[in-house]
DNA sequence: AGAGCGATGTGCAAATTTCGCACATCGCTT
DNA sequence: AAGCGATGTGCGAAATTTGCACATCGCTCT
């Protein structure tokens, strides 16, 4: 049950991933890096594509689930970029390889993980219809969607830590805000 | 043929080494720690004292190996040394688990193979009779393995770089004169 | 002195993982 | 059209990992 070897295949395509873009990887440069049969890579993994995911899936989980609190949302967000600015490389070469829309529809899928548990963190929430709540998460998803992509699309420039730090109480206060409006308009 | 496995029991077992004396180190420790069946370790090794001799020989093959000609030799033995500064906790716990003479006697081994190779490289040698060879190995053997224990069980205080440069050039120098007093006796 | 406990090794069969080889397919180059 | 390298798939064999049972040892407690 313990699998080093899936962690080594991971760990060859993170090196890789930062020599070249994803697209330009092939799944023996993957074996040969760790010194392994192809047929193990398939055993593990569907694709190159299904490792990509995995490996987003894994990072993305380790960084998040250090901290768990609404309270300390800010600083996942800081990890999160942080992350990202220590595999810079490799974090474009995937944000050049893949299509803007399927990057979206990743990142909505965190993004949408993380609302839920933000707003599900927030006094107000449990008052207020599923319905709004839904919206409201739809609403400010979008906006951190948008801002993480346009962020990394420029190259990762801006400081994460005065940006995020910013944004994330900014953003905390406006969900709370607008679960008291949807509050309010139920009452 | 890839042993992750192996390598990961490796790490757990240094990761330990670092918190605690060889003989607090209990199998079961070590499998909990990298997750995986006692068994497991059994395969791969006979023995803790396998394990430990096997880390030993992996980080004096991998330290000596980079620097393969005499003239490098210096070179390695300060990474040797450094090796022993960076994981010092570890090296004190192996150095107060292990008897005196067990510890001269694997340094001896090692010590054996690195004045072969060096003798070996220098030019005088092969004119000198193989016993006069076997004599001097022994001797400068003999003041590099005191040298190494007594600078371990100092606590690794002396500055590596300066020590070895100095002894490192005084060695080769008075190897190759002792191998010529060889050749002009043998003449 | 003897029971209880945890660690050590060993033996073995079953389950899981890795490997090697063969094959079909695809896209690209010549 | 043939050649080439990469991709997946399908096995069976080999290697590795696991779980369970057992014997032993040293230690503690009473």
């Amino acid at each position: 049950m313990a699998q080093f070897t899936k962690r080594a295949i991971v760990e060859s395509f993170i090196r890789l991933l930062n020599e070249k873009p994803l697209d330009k990887i092939t799944v023996k440069e993957i074996v040969d890096d760790c010194g392994i049969n192809r047929n193990t890579f398939y055993y593990h993994f569907e694709d190159i594509r299904a490792l990509l995911t995995f490996v987003i899936d894994a990072e993305v989980e380790r960084v998040i689930t250090k901290h768990e609190s609404v309270a300390s949302l800010e600083e996942g967000f800081i990890a999160a970029a942080n992350f990202a600015l220590s595999n810079k490389k490799a974090v474009y070469h995937i944000y050049n390889s893949v299509s803007r829309e399927e990057l979206e529809r990743y990142l909505n899928s965190i993004a949408e993980d993380v609302m839920h548990s933000m707003v599900e963190g927030i006094e107000e929430s449990k008052d207020v219809e599923l319905e709004d709540r839904e919206l409201i998460i739809h609403f400010y998803k979008s906006g951190l969607v948008g801002m993480a992509t346009s962020w990394i699309g420029e190259g990762m420039k801006a400081e994460p830590e005065r940006l995020i730090r910013r944004m994330g109480s900014l953003l905390e206060g406006s969900v709370s805000e607008a679960l008291k409006r949807g509050l309010k308009r139920k009452i």
